[in-house]
Order: structure tokens, then C-alpha cells, then sequence
DNA sequence: TTTTAATGTAAACGGCCGTTTACTTTATGC
DNA sequence: GCATAAAGTAAACGGCCGTTTACATTAAAA
């Protein structure tokens, strides 16, 4: 008498970020917390269940996570007022964070891993990780870079470039950064350092002097 | 009296890189082809083995793509003569067709999806996974980074930031290319047009003048 | 200490799994 | 056209699947 829910999400979630929703069985959940299957049920009315309440979870997670951070994170309000002080540093800070809550943060790593193995599934899937992991991040970066080149709070060169392209050129050595984590985790701090360079190269290179 | 060994792989690729290989059945490959479970096993021996012999005809499909594009793709060569032809150009270059090998041939795309579900799985598959998709290309321009300040034909800028990181900004825009691909394969052209650009700008800002 | 609710077990359920078997249909070479 | 080998079928195999059931144990409340 001691599994809590919060205790099987967990165990399950690991799994899943392993094998796949799919691939793992609820004697795999149960054996990893040594119980029976049939505890699992108590807690859960079934195993789509836990992969929702990790959905949920993750959605929660990932408010406070927006609150903490200066810089929203996901839902882009059509209201621009609300990016007139959103900074190329505070920005560039945001990448650095986001490397280490996707490496760092025990639920936000697996979470990724689990629906990075979802991502083709089916459309609802592809959504989330989408969202969360790849077209979001460099749209909702975009609209930010739309807003600094508006302001003029970007050099020349950046203003050609065009905001969809600075937001590739500093989303994608962060998404690359998780990448080269996952394939070494004993790389973690040279990564970090790395991609710190580059986000203050990136910084130096665009802002107006 | 019709299936043959590559029409069962090419249907067992696309399942398995849409839900997993473990999540996929022999009974989904069958239907899909319009035969019965029973039928697969006269050509292959095992699941397992249709895996496997996708793995191999990707390792097949590798060759003669690098033998193809001028730049060699992966196993880098001691010996440092090898590298001395390979110009800033070529290698952005090959970037660009790395985006298109991997979106538009229809094998590699599916193998690079189906990979991507694996990678977590064990430590073979992360190997895979690492070596063809990760890692290894950004060790494999890093080395050919490093040539190209030894032999003096990057200015003083790459110089500073170091092969390692000139690899990554060359590499990373063409991972998320590839995951914007997959977020909306709609969006293929202009995906292509904005990692040309991107090259474009990379070579002008750090080939020697 | 006794009652009660929460948490566990083991077994059963129908169903699908990967694979093998025995047998039938189909296409090809002589 | 007929033998033969290739490619298909349906059914069976033992085994695991997710879930439910009936019952036992445990921990907390009274």
C-alpha cells in the first residue's frame, strides 16, 4: 500500500519515452513499480489514461515553466503591445534556458523523448509535437524578430535577412543542442557552454550597434 | 502470385516509421498488401528480418549516394589528404542536398522516420540513429572544418570560434529544415529556398575574403 | 481494537501477437 | 499442356495483450 498515481505516470512515461505508447504493456508498468497489473487499475481506469494525464501534466509543467521565464512561451497574443520589451538578450537567455529544461528538467526530457517517438502516429500527435518541439518554438521566435524589426532594435543585415530566417538561425543550433545531448548525455556541460557561445555570437552578429 | 521482397519492405517501412516497429504487426504489413499474415513468411523469415533488411538496403542506398555527391558522407579517413579538395561551396552544397535526400527520396525519408521512433530503444539503434542522423554528421564537418582553417581558407572569425561550432551552425539549420519538412511537408519549397539562403549567407560570412 | 476504505493479488476474459503447419492456387519453364 | 516451384490461404500454436473480476491484505479512521 504505497504506489501513488504521480509514481506510475512516471515510471510509465520513462517507458514510453524508451519503446513507444504502444509498445509498452501494462505488465512492463507494473513490473518496473513491483506490483501486478491488476494494481494499475486502481489508480488508472486504463493505460491511454496515464498517457493522457502525462499529456495533462506536461500542459501544466509547462505554464509555471512559461511563468518563471520572462519570455511567454507559447500562445502568441495577437495584442503586439505585449512584445515591445522583449529583448535580443532576454531571448537569446530563453534558448539557453530551453536547452536546460529539455535536458535537465527529469519530466521535460522524457516527455520529449516520448512524444518525439508519437510525432507520426496521427494528427493529433503530430500537433503536440509539433507545438511543443518544432514549427511553435521557430513561429512563435519569428513573431518576436517581426516585432524587434519593427522597432529597429535589429541591424541592417538582420532586417534582410528576414525574421523567419533569424528565427531558424537561432532556434535550430538549441533543437541541434538537445539533439547532440540525447546522443552523449556525458557531453552536457560542453553542449551548454556551446550553445551559450553561440546565442552571444548570435546576439553580437544581429543586434544594432 | 505477385509480392515481391521490396514491395513488403517499402509498406513495412512506411508502417513502421509512422508507429513503430514494435507497434506494428505482421497482420498491418499483410493488410496493407492485400495478403495474409501467412504469406510474409515466404520471404522473409521473421519480423525481425523484414528490420532488418531495411536497415541494410539504407546502408546500401548510403553508399551510393556519397559515391554520388562529391563530398564523402561518413567514415572519415585518417589521413588528411582526402579533405584538401573540399571548398566551402561544396560543402554547403551538400547541406542542401542532404535536406532534399532526406524529404524527398522516399526510402530515406521513411527510414529517417522510422529510425527517429528507434533511437531511444537500445543502444544499437541509438548508435544508428547517432551515427547517420546526429552526431555524426556534425563530427564528420567538424573534421572537415578543421581543414579548412589548417589550410588557411576560413578568415580569422571561424578561426576563433573553433571547428566544432562552424559545424553546428552549418548543421543545425538543416535539422530543423528537416523538422519543419515534417510539420508541414506543404511548406517543402520555401523550406528549401530558406536553408539555400541560410548556406548562401554561412559561406559569405565566413569564407576568407 | 474494530471498521472501513484503499491498495494489493491471482486468475480469468476475449482478443491479437509472431510464427508454423497443411493445404491450395498461381505462374513459369520445358 | 503439364510438371514444378513460387506464392497464396486458413487454421492452429503457445503466449502475451489490456481489462475485469473476486478476493486478500494493508493502512488509516473511528
Amino acid at each position: 500500500m504505497k504506489t501513488n498515481k504521480e509514481e506510475i505516470m512516471l515510471t510509465a512515461l520513462k517507458l514510453f519515452a524508451e519503446r513507444g505508447f504502444e509498445a509498452v504493456s501494462t505488465n512492463m508498468i507494473a513490473g518496473e513499480l513491483g506490483i501486478t497489473k491488476g494494481a494499475l487499475y486502481r489508480h488508472y481506469k486504463s493505460k491511454q489514461e496515464i498517457f493522457d494525464s502525462i499529456i495533462e501534466k506536461m500542459f501544466e509543467q509547462d505554464e509555471k515553466q512559461a511563468e518563471e521565464t520572462n519570455v511567454p512561451v507559447r500562445e502568441y497574443e495577437e495584442d503586439a503591445e505585449s512584445y515591445e520589451h522583449t529583448s535580443l538578450e532576454s531571448l537569446c537567455e530563453f534558448v539557453n534556458n530551453q536547452y536546460s529544461y529539455w535536458t535537465e528538467n527529469e519530466f521535460a526530457l522524457y516527455f520529449r523523448r516520448m512524444i518525439t517517438l508519437e510525432q507520426y502516429r496521427n494528427e493529433e500527435m503530430k500537433k503536440l509535437y509539433r507545438d511543443m518541439l518544432s514549427l511553435g518554438p521557430v513561429k512563435y521566435s519569428e513573431d518576436l524578430f517581426r516585432e524587434m524589426i519593427k522597432s529597429d532594435r535589429l541591424n541592417a543585415k538582420a532586417e534582410k535577412l528576414g525574421a523567419r530566417n533569424l528565427a531558424i538561425l537561432l532556434y535550430a543550433p538549441l533543437q541541434l543542442s538537445i539533439q547532440l545531448y540525447d546522443a552523449d548525455e556525458k557531453d552536457n556541460e560542453k553542449i551548454k557552454s556551446d550553445l551559450g557561445k553561440l546565442t552571444k555570437e548570435f546576439e553580437k552578429r544581429w543586434k544594432k550597434k
